[in-house]
DNA sequence: TATGAATGAGTGTTCATTCAT
DNA sequence: TATGAATGAACACTCATTCAT
């Protein structure tokens, strides 16, 4: 249940295909609903980059048919060359769409009063939420997929995301050495050592789920347990 | 070895394949060089598994024309059909061709008289020497990459390679745990915390590496220590 | 309409094609030419049809290239798939397209005053007419030839053509016998003989015209003269 | 079981594929059976034209494939090279091979005591034995079917065997007015139509005899009756 | 002479992109 | 603005022909 949850930014769109309305639908003249046409058309457009992800996920950029997603979206092909230049900047334009807010959602609030620790479990666990246990976790392996035939994808990905996170994820470790929560002072050298387990949850999720299910949660509070040591209570 | 050798190398090989070698090149009559049918043959087929791999991981399974894997192994295209039947098949074979040597090549041999740790880190040297630091790395991500558009290669992968790895692993914690070197018992349940970092370390230099380069000795020395903690000497 | 002057054409039409055309036809606005998008489909599709019959008759099946097809309608290889799922199905669609207006075409009207030899010499004339001295006798060789390779197609000829016309030619045979036009009794059993002169007709024309023309009229008047005994006055 | 008479010239021979004998089975070097090199060509020639044959007629000219040919006859694919100059030539020359021992057998001796339509009764139910309920009977379909794109055969077929049939045909006919035995004169100038149910008869089995059984022997019988009238005692 | 691996031109089919409506 | 029919370049795969062995 946890895979129907949605891509990001596009809300909840019924997802009608276009045989599901009558064609030629102008919409209400003059009704309630989003009756002009800027509105229209950004809600066309969130329906493509909606349609668009779910095939480039489904499929890769490269075997993913532009029909197929203006079927998906209920539009007509031509309608994606109206926003988008072509298929790979359609592309490239979506994966930053939608990993923007992602990366917003993400970022820890650093509250003052907690221990450093709870902070980055509680990170944890919004990450298992909100990506892991997620379709969004097949937009991580897109990006890892795509990569090398996206360098702007993987530039940005790195400065956006990667890059960032790292750099948060230092900072938190340093303040864990500075409180004593953490011993081990080479961990700040590596902070990938941090995430990698999330990464690997990631790539689980999306490839080897059927075969073993993983408790997300639970390994990754195993590996603070390695960094923290282990709980005294609960 | 041919092949395997030019796998392995880290830096980019001139790549300029077989075709740059004189056509009808009939093979020196006294030579080294093979020169009976067979052998003939069996170069061939290596010279398109080596630039089929090159090719695919350059540009992913859809995106590879076959064409582009004939000109750099210097074959005509219909050759290719002499030894595979078809592209998604090629693509198969070629993984698990690649993968089989590969995977006995890091089977950690079990020596009685070393601590868990010593045995982890040389098996985590090995790794790096021979993937992480190697074109093997892109391989890697290649699977991760086209997993779900090819289910038998994540199948025969999962099989071959990931449950076979976590198996050893696990047993090798268990070790660890018998003999008082792991602290947190709990890292038998997750193996794959074990090998995190290694999978970061690969996925970080097939797309990352040129943005930041990454010590990955250094990392999983580092994340051992977390486990075994700190070397006493050194 | 077009398409069936354009297969029923005697001589061998300056065979231009579509693609004589001025490219991007705008049609005249106020013309009697088609102007809506759907007669223009229409009109392709038309054009379509009677390129791959001429290609499918002069080259049979195996034979014809979907490019020449395009060239001669006048149209985008690809426009073919538009209309036809592929080469074989279209083929068959062909056939059939073409054979049903000439079954309906060829139905003997039963016409009660007159005489069964009349009434076969009129169906006969009819016969070389439209189809003996026409394109049309090309397609049922083609049929002939084919036939063994598209079962679905000789299949649909014998239930359609052939068994349809064999049980109408035999309830002729009776009527004849019955009213003592016809003395030879068995001929109901084997109406074929009936028709085999025109088969014969047919396929001279379409293979030994050129060396000896064969009046097909006259040798079907004569066969009917077996058959009915000679014509009293004339 | 008529259906599974040989095709001509080449004797009986078994027809093994390559896979029933020993490779490189260079032959009995000193045995009695055919053990010079000039015998083995010739044998191997005839295999070739045996199971090029069945290719071309199973599949017509442009689907067969040469492979399939060669695989058939038990050699090698570049063996058929040594013979023939290339596919289509191969193909006339072929016809032309199977065709000319056909017709010699079909040559109606001439016997002076005989009636005319003996005579034609007997040539008849020869055809039928030997051509219409054997394999030939595809040839001439094949023939029809090809025949436009090698008008070189077409040609050939109307010299050796159409034209020399109808003059045949025709010379009987006219002995048989003359004699009394037929009425219709004008059938001398059309004898077409004595053909014609043999036609028939041909066709028929090549494509219609799943669909209704044909007795070609009683509707030849049952056509003579309409020219030479019918048989008083037996 | 016979082989069959290798070739590469040729063909059916797909699909991103355009553009008249 | 939206449509979707039409386009044609591109690509996987085939197969007649060659030629080194």
């Amino acid at each position: 249940m946890a895979r129907s949850a949605k891509l990001g930014a596009v809300r909840q769109q019924p997802k009608r295909g276009v045989a599901a309305r009558t064609r030629r639908d102008h919409g209400t003249p003059a009704g309630k609903s989003p009756s002009n046409r800027a509105a229209k058309a950004a809600e066309r457009r969130a329906a493509i980059v909606e349609a668009a992800l779910e095939e480039f996920i489904a499929r890769g950029f490269a075997a993913t048919r532009l029909d197929d997603i203006a079927r998906r979206a209920g539009v007509a092909k031509g309608t994606i060359y109206l926003h988008f230049k072509d298929k790979e900047s359609m592309f490239e334009e979506l994966v930053r769409t939608v990993i923007v807010p992602l990366v917003s959602r993400l970022d820890p609030l650093p509250s003052p009063g907690v221990s450093v620790r709870d902070m980055i479990e509680a990170f944890a666990r919004t990450f298992v939420r909100e990506v892991v246990n997620t379709r969004r976790a097949d937009l991580v392996r897109l990006i890892l997929a795509e990569g090398p035939r996206f360098p702007a994808i993987a530039d940005f990905y790195y400065r956006e995301v990667v890059s960032r996170a790292l750099t948060r994820m230092r900072a938190l470790i340093e303040l864990g050495i500075a409180r004593g929560e953490i011993r081990e002072k080479d961990l700040a050298r590596f902070p990938q050592i941090m995430v990698a387990p999330a990464l690997m949850a990631v790539i689980w999720q999306s490839l080897f789920a059927r075969h073993a299910p993983l408790d997300a949660n639970e390994m990754l509070r195993v590996h603070l347990n390695l960094i923290f040591g282990e709980r005294r209570t609960a």
